[in-house]
This record gives structure tokens, C-alpha cells and sequence, in this order.
DNA sequence: TTTACTGCTTACAATAAGGTAAGTACAACC
DNA sequence: GGTTGTACTTACCTTATTGTAAGCAGTAAA
């Protein structure tokens, strides 16, 4: 009797682009853009390495596709964010959401590696300057409180606590252990989080 | 009349090591620890790949000795930075120089390099929390001011600072870009740490 | 059931990169 | 001026990795 081959199974295209693309989204955020193999992911995936090519035709056009695809979701999960932080929000809540888009999920390290290794090219069909319309927002929501409120000042909050998030994500943990901080991990950085929405808090 | 052979120059090791380290070093804020090509560094300094291994034995050796003697140098400038900034310190030139630092010298991207590639090892002989003796200084000058200061706010504006300038150098361009900032370039990012000054100032 | 399409495999090519071995020539010392 | 140590070169090896070609086999439509 010979051995029982495992059958062989044959996706749709659209699935087995859909399972390549998370596969290789997860690397690429562990790795980065240079790290990638294609021999590492296929192994992941139980495929040989030119089935990937047959997809995505090389492995820069792998990469494009993540990250077209990444940022495409970043920005929907930002969104999806801000849209449910609507009602009630304050402003501690939202910067948890946020930060588990950026943190937990990966995208603040993808972000880094692309900034890094200079991909952050302006992508077609993304909003043209995202942020500006939740500066918008948020200085309407401002308003109603101070009428004077400037501005200017809304945005560099926003563009302060953005930073400030990302720059956790990849920053946060050594900082806080150069600096003898007690708490490490997650932990570390949510109190992080609580005392820059504190401060906000309390500067409004 | 045979060709004339450009003289074959020869360093003494250390010279020449320097030089290497030198070059790497460049080479490694731009590219990165995987991105950090032999031939290309050998190249661009007149040598053959060979040459590099001789005297550092491996590649690893190599970005090994790069990172230790990058770190090194990086604590010596925020150092002297710090201990020129005593006389006459006010937070804005003190920004200034450890935002020049990071970022016109590139160490903030190595830094992300680092982080993102999981190198952040600890370094032997660098001190253990550099960033805990100068919390303790910042706050006893706070203290002379405000007797009731509280120390974790002053470790916690430390933290935020060291996290905005860091980020800064590696997000700020594009988040301004996002959220339609006037300036772009290094007048953003000065315009950015003038505001978080005058921000901090303000609450103090 | 047959046919056609194509997802996917196996085998291979091409290249690039780190590393090794042996020898060459520069520089310092006697 | 010869001798010696070693910085450095040339030539080569090995391996990892992307990409290609040809064919196999699963799936769905006729």
C-alpha cells in the first residue's frame, strides 16, 4: 500500500492571494521589507516558493501588495476607531484604540520599516492628508467648549499625540528601562498612555 | 613606459579600522543592520571586501562593533549636550542639541534600526539607566523652583520628550505631511519642538 | 465524463553575498 | 639595505535566494 499522499488542494486565486498577503503581512512587520524571504513565507504557508510568484509575479510585488494592503486596513481600523470613539468619547479611550491599531497590531513597526527604508510612498487612492480631517473634528468638538481655541493648537496635539504613540510603539519599552520606569511591557505603556491623556486633560 | 599603478597605500590596523567604522557606521543608518552590504562599503572606500573581514572577522563582528561604538558615542554627545546645557539651560536649546543628535547625525534612525531589528541588546560597559541620573537632575533644578514637585512628573516629561524627538525624527515628516502642516523638512521639525517647549513650559 | 483552465509543483538557472586561502607588497625595525 | 610582520589583494568556494520553465492535477463547466 503506498503512502497516503496528503491531497493536494487547489485554492480560488482570490484566497490564495488573501492567505499570502496576511502571511507575508505578519512577516513583514516581524522582519521588514529587506527581511522578507520567499522561501520562509511559502514554508509558513506549506507551499512551494513559486507558487507565491505565480501570484504576485516577484517578491517586489509581494511587498507592494502588503503594503498597499496594510495600509489600506490602517487606515480603515483608524477610521472604524474615530468613527465608534464618536459617541462618548474621551479622549483616553480613543488613544487606547488607536494605540492597539498601531501597537498590538503591528503598524506601528511596519510603518517604522517603511519609513526606514524609505517605501513611504504616497499611496494611490489613500486620502491625500488624512489627518487633516480629524484635526478638523477634533477642533470642532474643541469649539463648542472654548470658541477661541486656536487652531494651530489642535493640531499640534494631534500631531503630538500621533507621534508620541508611534514613537512608544517602537521607543516606548527602552526608554523606559534606561530610565529605571517600574512598569515593563504593555503594562508600561498604557500608563504612559493614561499620563499623556492626563496632561492633555488637564492643558484643555 | 608601463602604466603607473596608483601606490598601494597601507594603514596601521587601528587607522584603518577607524576608517572602516567610520564608513560603516554612515552606511548603517542608511540601510540598515540586513541591508549592510560588504562590497558596497569596500567600494565606497577604495578596498576589497576582504579587507573589512580581515579586520573585523565577520560581518557580524562587524555591525557589532559599529552598534557598540555607535552607542558609545551617541551617550558621550547627550552627555556633553547635557553638561553644556547646565549654564543657561533652558528647555529649548536643550531639545535642540539632543534633537540634533538624533537627528541630523542620523542616531535616531539607528536607533530604529536597532529596535526594529531586536539588536537592542544591552550594552556592556554603557551604563545601566543613563537616562535615570539625568531625571534625577532634572529634578532637583524643578525642585529649587516647586518644593512639592512631584518626581514621576518630571520622569514622565523626560520620557515624553526623549519619545516625541525620537519619533519625530522618524515619523514627523510624513505625520505633518498627513495633517497638512505648513513646513515641511527640518523647519517642521524645529517648528514641532518649539511648540512642545512652549507646551511644556506653559504647564510647568 | 470529458475538457479546459489554471493553481501549484519539481527541477533548474542565475546571481549575489559572505567567507577562505594563498600570496603580494608596504612599512617599520635591525 | 635586508628582514620581518602584517595590511591587503586576487581568486575561489559555498550557500542562500529570486526567478523561470515545463508539466501535473484539482476544479468547474459543458
Amino acid at each position: 500500500m503506498p503512502p497516503r499522499v496528503p491531497a493536494r488542494r487547489r485554492l480560488n486565486a482570490e484566497e490564495a492571494r488573501r492567505r499570502i498577503l496576511e502571511a507575508a503581512e505578519k512577516q513583514l512587520m516581524k522582519v521588514g521589507p529587506q527581511g522578507l524571504r520567499l522561501t520562509d513565507l511559502a514554508r509558513a504557508l506549506g507551499v512551494s516558493h513559486p507558487a507565491i510568484l505565480h501570484h504576485f509575479g516577484s517578491r517586489e510585488g509581494l511587498v507592494a501588495a502588503v503594503v498597499r494592503h496594510a495600509v489600506g486596513t490602517l487606515n480603515e481600523q483608524l477610521l472604524a476607531a474615530f468613527a465608534g470613539g464618536k459617541r462618548g468619547a474621551d479622549r483616553e479611550a480613543l488613544m487606547e484604540m488607536v494605540a492597539e491599531v498601531y501597537g498590538e497590531r503591528g503598524f506601528a513597526r511596519l510603518l517604522a520599516w517603511l519609513m526606514l527604508s524609505g517605501r513611504a510612498t504616497p499611496q494611490r487612492g489613500a486620502p491625500e492628508q488624512p489627518l487633516r480631517r480629524l484635526a478638523d473634528a477634533a477642533h470642532a468638538l474643541r469649539q463648542q467648549r472654548d470658541p477661541d481655541a486656536n487652531f494651530d493648537d489642535t493640531l499640534f496635539e494631534l500631531q503630538l499625540v500621533a507621534i508620541a504613540l508611534l514613537g512608544d510603539a517602537i521607543f516606548g519599552e527602552t526608554i523606559r528601562r534606561a530610565s529605571g520606569s517600574a512598569a515593563p511591557g504593555p503594562q508600561g505603556s498604557r500608563d504612559f498612555r493614561r499620563r499623556l491623556a492626563a496632561w492633555l486633560r488637564e492643558r484643555a
